[in-house]
Parts: structure tokens; C-alpha cells; sequence
DNA sequence: ATGCTGGAAATATAC
DNA sequence: CAGTATATTTCCAGC
């Protein structure tokens, strides 16, 4: 099929499409690779969707759900939307959030979209900022430019590239590009649907705009594809294989990239040249089959053959997409690889994304396939924001009229931003949590199958309240479950699973570099949706962790959460936006395997005393499994350590039996929340657990402390009583995902939408408080512990679960905590701030940025209504407010507790601190700062 | 033949 | 800087 399409070599024409757009154009290019190529039916309907979207809005709902279509629709205009608008804010988020809120109404603009879009458009602009790096996505011009010519025509379209890379970070682009390439190239392999992606663009970031335009729009698959036909060329060499690495492009062009050098580059080249060979700059690498994969990324590299690749890139895309294209790619693909890569050779294109880039820049042009190039671009063009989604989508002829309806709310919400789980009649709510573990496949895997639920089947979610006629449509993306605010991951990334086994229809769209699913919610069907759709795709770290935006590292962070979202328009033109996650899910085969979890635990509170035993349920527990109650300073220190003592004979590997330990402070005149953790050695620890300990004369009544958890946790209903067994408390949880609405609110804290309902509820204040308290604490402890949820102890807000993390995993997290958490959260502010300064990436790195807070904040604020775009709010919290967030969450509790601890004197019982802990902060700490310093060292290098 | 797994070897990183 | 411990990725093989 898609041949055709490609017809164009020029294809690349991406850049046509781009152009149509602006810099949508860069999508468009994408698009149309990917859209036709894909393949296949199976995207069909996100292509049709897709492209609909933007053209059409949304809204999908109707009827058309039926299908496929729904996809487009939603999603994609929302996030053009959003992503749009950001842009002219800045970055991205920004955008969004700009918007407003959740809501947005849409109405405006929205429901043409057209309008709107266009603005987004604006974001052109910003990648010029961008600039390169950033620029990615669009820049044609830019791209230009910059890279040597050679490179780009090639690469051209370069927009494309980025928006596959952007799967997820907008970040910076630059950089990223690189790291898409990479990640394109592995894709590329994998690809397939993933493709789409180019994730790596992270830049793409940046707002979504790039990416999305590109990749947004389909993404996967059609797009996507698009985008990795992009790619394709690119990769030439790789395309086998490798095209992936197109990537290479990338970083070639990055030349500066190179400033990321940071390990990952270097680990990657290692990898690839040990592997493959890679290195070379050139393709040559490529490597061998497999690896090809990565070798692209090596390849990479490398370079100053972008030209090279171009040509050849191109040659490869052509015939990747031609169909098949299969050729090429063989090579050194792997078999697994090449198969996706050819079926998708468009995906492979994609990856290339290096050759996005190049050509994206230049001319597509040209080319574009057929009608639906056309198509798309329109969309695009209106759309805009659009972007995202549509594009991609194609075109294709199929691709069903859509409707209509609605969506339009260009606006939606950015995928950080913190929603409710429910507001006014509406809940949107998990009914059937899924696993908590979920092996994810990476690209050079073939999938892994849907995520299921622990009881067998699979996850379910239903939106309560509803009485509409009108099909909606439910988002899905994998976001984070450490204790920040919910965002989506940067290693993680839903995959569609087609097949006979799949009765839910699903439609793939990437939104600011992030994938998600559509899936269609049907009055019908009581707007319940089983799903059984949703793998889980893994990244590898090396390929996001180069992304200029990046500060996240992967090491360890393998626990994510299935985020669904649902956006119901309402009479008076906006849109209601709502959002649940699941419990956390474990997806590391060895994480799996030995960490202990704990699901469920008898009791959530406890009196001073102790004494009591409470049940853990869970997996991995040995007989000398150790738990270990922590209370943590708002700094993340740890301020007590206890090991309660355990019954080994009791112990089952999915059970353990501890007697609570007495508080060391008996005479507390308020709940305190501490933590415990299971563990089975050195680096073998559960997540943090939350618990609260109970003044022991007062009936303390309250239940905050649980709140999130309550619901959920109830466990101890009455806190102390260890009622045995009582719910999952989800422990691990991530906290609050689990409840459904408390995720939310959690996120959101300003939000309104949820306070305002919530707020004064348990859950929802709390949730908020836990979301900005762990930011910040993790900000503030910097490091490593982060936990502060724990903090929040007299909020009881539990975020839910820190991990102990010994790892740091989050390290990056916790420190960055600042710069992270901004950017997600934060984006707009983030946007904003990169845009200007392109710097994108430095906003996020630089630690020190501290992110204009104000301005964020105030942003926030206006999320904050209900209605308005929360996002923002928490965003900025999230970003500026390291401070902020810390105040309010972390003090407010701190307080109290600290006064307490701090003094002392009041505790009976003497503190004993473990330096563990410390250490492990450290670790964490120093992972951040490694990684601050390789941003800041690219930063340095881009200036 | 394909997709989904479970296992585990090969690598990459962290200590 | 080398060795060991861990974590991540890639391969294999079975169903």
C-alpha cells in the first residue's frame, strides 16, 4: 500500500505535508508516510480518525466511534489543540494549558478546530526558537539551517522525525532528535506501532507541536508510519534495520548533540559499535541485524552522513514504503525487526526520523502521496493542533468521514496535567485494576501481550454518570507511578494490541510524544470499555535519556500506570475532562521477579503503641524479608527507622505477617504518617508504604491520612484496626492512581474541578496535597527521598507509594524534581520558558531554572478552576514550585510532625537513622546531578 | 506462521 | 582501573 504513497520518496514529502501546515507541514510528512503505509487495516482506523480528527473534530462522538474512528477524533484535536496552543505560549505545555483548562471550551475554536489550530501554529514560532533542536519537528527551516544541507533535504521533513521521536519529550528538541533517531531506530524495529513514534524526537517536545504535528497525528500508525518513512530514508542504511538509527541523524546533525554525550550517547555508541557497529556514522553500521536496531542508533550518529542517508535514507524509505519495503531493511534487522520494520516499513521510515528530519526540512514536498497527503495536510493545516493527532491519520481513503462532533476542544488538557476522576455527576472510574506486574517488550521483542488484570481478563473502565447518547471516546497512555504528579512516562509506551484475542476496537495517537489509545466508550456498552488492547512498549533508557528535555532516568523506573481519560463535552460548549490511573504496574521481568510488592496491607494506621499485626499481601516476600517503618523528614531525611518484627513462619511468598512497631514519639497529638517498606536485600525493596501512626489517647478520628488511600486502602478503616486484609490498599501505589479519583485529585491540587467537589474530601484535598508535597519534597529533599509523600503524614495524604527507591530511580526525578516535574507539569510554564530560549532543555535541566514560578504559577491558578485547565496549575506547582509545592504540601504537614520529631525530646523512643537511606539518597542525588550536569553540559554546548 | 511468554544469556551500568 | 553486583536488552524456545 503504502507504496503508493510514497511515491514519492520525496516523500518525504512529509515535508510537504509539513508545509501545508507549517509547521505542521513537518507532520504532514509524516503523516503521509506513515499513514500510508501503515498498513495496515489495523491503523486504518486510526488514520481515519487522525486525519479526521483535525479536520473533523473530534468528537467523535459519534457515533462513528464505532469503530475506529472515535479515534481520531478526540484525542487529536485535543492535543493539536493544546499542543498548538502551547507552542505559542511556549512550549508546549503551555499551551495547554493555556487553554484552559480542562475544559476549554472548545466551543471556540475548537470545533473547527481550524481556528484554533492555526494558532497553535504559532508554534511554529517557537520552534524556530527552538531551533533546532527543538525545531525538530518543524524546521524545515531550521533545519536547514542548521544541518548541512545534505542532511537535511534528506532528512527533510525532518519533522517529522520529530515527532516520532517526540513520542514523549518535547523537550528539547535538539537533542532529542538524536535520541529519537535512536529511538526511532530501535524502533524501527520494533516498530511497528510503535513506531509512529519517533519517540525520540523528545524534543519534539516541545511542544507537541512537533511532535505532534508529526507524529501526533498518527501515529502510529499511519502517521507515524509517515514519520518513519521519515525515517526511513533516513536510515537507509539501517533501514534495515538500523534505519532506525536514523537516528543517527540526528545526532549527527546534533553534532552538538553531542553535547548530550552523556552516557547514554556514549553507552549507545558503545553498545552500538560493540554490537554493531555502528558507530560509524555512517550507516555503516548497520550493523547487524539486530542491533541494527540500535545500531541506528549509532548510526546515528553519526552523522555527517546524514547526507548519506539522506539519499539512501531516502532509497530506503521509498521502498520501505512502497511496501514493503522490505527490502532494505533486511539487513541487518533482526527478524523480528525487519518484519515490523517492512510491514511498517513506514514505521521504520519513521524511525529513521533523522531523515525526518532532514527531510523534513526540506521540501517535502513534493511528494506527498496522494489525496490523503493532501488530506492530512488540510487537516493539519486546520487542525493544527491537530496536529498531533491527526495528521497521521490518515488519510486514507477510508478513513471515514468523520464526524463531526465534537471535539473539539483543541484544548484538552495536556497529557501532565492532573485531572479528576470525577466531577459533578461523572466518575470515571477502574473497574477491574489490572496486573501488578506486566512484562513490557521493547522494540526488538515482539509484543507481549495486553496487560491483564490479576483475576484473569483484563482491565475494565467505565465513566459513571453519563447519560448522554453520544459515544465518547477513552484515552489510555502509560504515565509514571512514582510518587511526582502523574505524567506520561518517558520509557514507557502503550501498545495496541491487535488480533483475534482483542475485542476492543482502539485507535492509536500520539500526543506530544506520548502514544495513546482511543478506545471507544459506548452508552451501549453502559460507556464501559474492556480493555484488553493496551501492551506495554519499553524503551530503552539510552535512547529517552539522551532527549534534550529528558531528565527522567530510566534505571530502575519500571513502574508505571495505565492513565485514562475521558473528555465529555458539555452543554455549555466545553469540555469536561476527566482522568484515572490504575494501580502501579511492575513491567520489569527482573523487577518482577524479586522485588517484593505489597498489594494490599490490613492496616493503614495504628496507634503509638503498636503491637498490632497487620497482613501484608503481595509478591516476592521471603522468609527473611525484612519491613522497615520509616518517618521522613520534609527534606527526605530519615528521621526514624524501625524493623518491625516479622513472623517467618507466617511468611508466604504472597503474604507476610508483621507486628507494627511502637512510634518512636508516643505522646503525638496528631496522626503522624510514616512509611514502611519490604526487603530482601541490598537493592531488593518494595516501594515505600504509607501508615499512619494514632496519638494514642485520642480517638483520632480523622481519616485523612488515608484518604487517598481510604477508599482503597480502607484497610484500616479505622486506621488502627488492622482489619486483616482489608483492601488493597494498593500499597504500592503509587499511590493514587488507585482510587480512581483520587488520582486525580492528586494530580491536580489546584484543580479545582476536583477540590472543588473534592477537595474538601478526603481524597481529593489530600491527593492534591500528596501531588504537590511529593514534588516537592522530592524537590526539596532533593534527592532521594523524595518520599516526602511520607510527609504529608498528617495530611494523610498518602501519595502512594514511594519506592524506597534505593535506586533512584527517580532519582531524577527527586532532584530534578524542580526541572522534571516542570517540565511535565509545568509545561506551559516550560514552554514558555524554553521556547524563548530554546533551551527548552535547559528549563528542564537546569535545575536551577527554576522556573519562573511565577508565571507559573499563576498559570496554575487558573487551571485551578475547575474548569480551566487544571493543568496548568498543577504544572507550575509542580515546577516552580518546588518551593511552593513543598510549602504547602510538605510543611503544612511537616510541621506538626516535624515540631514533633524534631523534638524529640517527646519521643520515648530514640530515633535511629539509618544511613541506608542516605545513601540511597545519594545514590539518587548523584544520579541527578549527573544528569543535571550532562543537560547543563549540553546546554552549554548549545549555546 | 504468529503472537505471547518465560527464561536467561549478553550487555551495560553502577558500585 | 579492575572486579563485582545489578539492571537492561536481546535472544531463544515452547506453546
Amino acid at each position: 500500500m503504502p507504496s503508493t504513497s510514497f511515491p514519492v520518496p520525496s516523500k518525504f514529502p512529509l515535508g510537504p505535508p509539513a508545509a501545508v501546515c507549517g509547521s505542521g507541514e513537518t507532520l504532514g510528512p509524516s503523516p503521509p508516510a506513515g499513514g500510508t503505509m501503515k498498513s495496515a487495516e489495523e491503523e486504518h482506523y486510526s488514520y481515519v480518525s487522525s486525519n479526521i480528527a483535525p479536520g473533523l473534530p473530534l468528537t467523535v462522538a459519534h457515533p462513528s466511534l464505532p469503530a475506529p474512528c472515535h479515534d481520531l477524533q478526540t484525542s487529536a484535536p485535543g492535543v493539536s489543540a493544546a499542543a498548538s496552543a502551547s507552542h505559542p505560549s511556549g512550549y508546549g505545555g503551555a499551551v495547554d494549558g493555556g487553554p484552559s483548562g480542562y475544559f476549554l471550551a472548545s466551543g471556540n475554536v475548537r470545533p473547527n478546530g481550524a481556528p484554533a489550530l492555526e494558532s497553535p501554529r504559532i508554534e511554529i514560532t517557537s520552534y524556530l526558537g527552538l531551533h533546532h533542536s527543538g525545531s525538530q519537528f518543524f524546521h524545515d527551516v531550521e533545519v536547514e539551517d542548521v544541518l548541512p544541507s545534505s542532511k537535511r533535504p534528506p532528512s527533510t521533513a525532518t519533522l517529522n522525525l520529530p515527532s516520532l521521536e517526540a513520542y514523549r519529550d518535547p523537550s528539547c528538541l535538539s537533542p532529542a532528535s538524536s535520541l529519537s533517531s535512536r529511538s526511532c531506530n530501535s524502533e524501527a524495529s520494533s516498530y511497528e506501532s510503535s513506531f509512529s513514534y519517533p519517540y525520540a524526537s523528545p524534543q519534539t517536545s516541545p511542544w507537541q507541536s512537533p511532535c505532534v504535528s508529526p507524529k501526533t497525528t498518527d501515529p502510529e500508525e499511519g502517521f507515524p508510519r509517515g514519520l518513519g518513512a521519515c525515517s526511513l530514508l533516513g536510515s537507509p542504511r539501517h533501514s534495515p534495520s538500523t534505519s532506525p538509527r536514523t537516528s543517527i541523524t540526528e545526532e549527527s546533525w546534533l553534532g552538538a548533540r553531542t553535547s548530550r554525550p552523556p552516557s547514554p550517547c556514549n553507552k549507545r555508541k558503545h553498545g552500538l559499535n560493540g554490537r554493531q557497529l555502528s558507530c560509524s556514522p555512517h550507516h555503516s553500521p548497520t550493523p547487524s541485524p539486530h542491533s541494527s536496531p540500535r545500531v541506528s542508533v549509532t548510526d546515528d550518529t553519526w552523522l555527517g552522513n546524514t547526507t548519506q542517508y539522506t539519499s539512501s535514507a531516502i532509497v530506503a524509505a521509498i521502498n520501505a514504503l512502497s511496501t514493503d519495503g522490505s527490502l532494505d531493511l533486511g539487513d541487518g534487522v533482526p527478524v523480528k525487526a525487519r518484519k515490523t520494520a517492512l510491514d511498517h516499513s513506514p514505521s521504520v521510515a519513521l524511525k529513521v526520523e533523522p531523515a525526518g528530519e532532514d527531510l523534513g526540512t526540506t521540501p517535502p514536498t513534493s511528494d506527498f502521496p496522494p489525496e490523503e497527503f493532501s488530506s492530512f495536510q488540510h487537516i493539519r493545516k486546520g487542525a493544527f493542533c491537530d496536529q498531533y493527532l491527526s495528521v497521521p491519520q490518515h488519510p486514507y481513503p477510508w478513513a471515514r468521514p468523520r464526524s463531526p462532533t465534537s471535539y473539539a476542544s483543541p484544548t484538552l488538557p495536556a497529557l501532565d496535567w492532573q485531572l479528576p476522576s470525577h466531577s459533578g455527576p461523572y466518575e470515571l472510574r477502574i473497574e477491574v485494576q489490572p496486573k501488578s506486574h506486566h512484562r513490557a517488550h521493547y522494540e526488538t521483542e515482539g509484543s507481549r501481550g495486553a496487560v491483564k488484570a490479576s483475576a484473569g481478563g483484563h482491565p475494565s473502565v467505565q465513566l459513571h454518570g453519563y447519560v448522554d447518547s453520544e459515544p465518547l471516546t477513552l484515552q489510555l497512555f502509560i504515565g509514571t507511578a512514582d510518587d511526582r504528579l502523574l505524567r506520561p512516562h518517558a520509557f514507557y509506551q502503550v501498545h495496541r494490541i491487535t488480533g483475534k484475542t482483542v475485542s476492543t476496537t482502539s485507535h492509536e495517537a500520539i500526543i506530544s510524544n506520548t502514544k495513546v489509545l482511543e478506545i471507544p466508550l459506548l452508552p451501549e456498552n453502559n460507556m464501559r470499555a474492556i480493555i484488553d488492547c493496551a501492551g506495554i512498549l519499553k524503551l530503552r533508557n539510552s535512547d529517552i535519556e539522551l532527549r534534550k528535555g529528558e531528565t527522567d532516568i530510566g534505571r530502575k523506573n519500571t513502574r508505571v500506570r495505565l492513565v485514562f481519560r475521558v473528555h465529555i463535552p458539555q452543554p455549555s460548549g466545553r469540555t469536561l475532562s476527566l482522568q484515572v490511573a490504575s494501580n502501579p504496574i511492575e513491567c520489569s521481568q527482573r523487577s518482577a521477579q524479586e522485588l517484593p510488592l505489597v498489594e494490599k496491607q490490613s492496616a493503614a494506621s495504628c496507634p503509638v503503641l503498636g503491637g498490632k499485626r497487620m497482613v501484608l499481601s503481595g509478591h516476592n516476600f521471603l522468609q527473611d524479608s525484612k519491613v522497615i517503618f520509616v518517618e521522613k523528614a520534609p527534606d527526605g531525611h530519615h528521621i526514624w527507622e524501625m524493623e518491625a518484627k516479622t513472623d517467618g513462619d507466617l511468611c508466604k511468598p504472597n503474604s507476610l505477617v508483621v507486628e507494627i512497631p511502637p512510634f518512636r514519639n508516643q505522646r503525638i497529638t496528631s496522626p503522624v504518617q510514616v512509611s514502611f517498606y519490604v526487603c530482601n536485600g541490598k537493592r531488593k525493596r518494595s516501594q515505600y508504604q504509607h501508615f499512619t501512626y494514632l496519638p494514642a489517647n485520642v480517638p483520632v478520628i480523622k481519616t485523612e491520612p488515608s484518604d487517598d488511600y481510604e477508599p482503597a486502602l480502607t484497610c484500616g478503616p479505622t486506621r488502627q484496626g488492622p482489619s486483616p486484609l482489608p483492601k488493597p490498599c494498593y500499597g504500592q501505589p503509587l499511590a493514587t492512581p488507585p482510587d480512581p479519583a483520587s488520582c486525580l485529585g492528586a494530580g491536580f491540587p489546584p484543580c479545582p474541578q476536583r477540590s472543588t467537589g473534592m477537595s474538601p474530601p478526603p481524597s481529593s484535598s489530600p491527593k492534591l496535597h500528596d501531588l504537590s508535597a511529593a514534588p516537592y519534597s522530592q524537590g526539596v529533599a532533593s534527592l532521594g527521598h523524595g518520599h516526602l509523600g511520607l510527609q504529608r503524614p498528617a495530611g494523610g495524604v498518602l501519595t502512594g507509594q514511594e519506592a524506597p527507591r534505593p535506586t533512584g530511580v527517580h532519582p531524577g526525578s527527586p532532584q530534578l524534581p524542580p526541572p522534571a516535574l516542570l517540565q511535565p507539569q509545568v509545561s506551559p510554564q516550560l514552554s514558555s520558558c524554553c521556547f524563548p530560549g530554546h533551551r527548552p532543555a535547559l528549563c528542564p535541566n537546569s535545575p536551577s531554572s527554576p522556573p519562573p514560578p511565577g508565571a507559573q504559577e499563576p498559570a496554575c491558578l487558573q487551571p485551578c478552576s475547575p474548569t480551566r485547565p487544571s493543568a496548568m496549575g498543577h504544572q507550575q506547582h509542580p515546577l516552580p514550585k518546588v518551593p511552593r509545592s513543598e510549602p504547602a504540601a510538605a510543611r503544612p504537614l511537616l510541621p506538626p510532625e516535624v515540631r514533633e520529631d524534631s523534638n524529640h525530646s517527646l519521643a520515648p523512643i530514640p530515633v535511629t537513622v539509618k544511613r541506608e537511606p542516605q545513601e540511597l539518597d545519594q545514590l539518587d542525588l548523584d544520579d541527578v546531578n549527573e544528569i543535571i550536569r550532562n543537560d547543563l553540559s549540553s546546554t552549554n554546548i548549545h549555546s
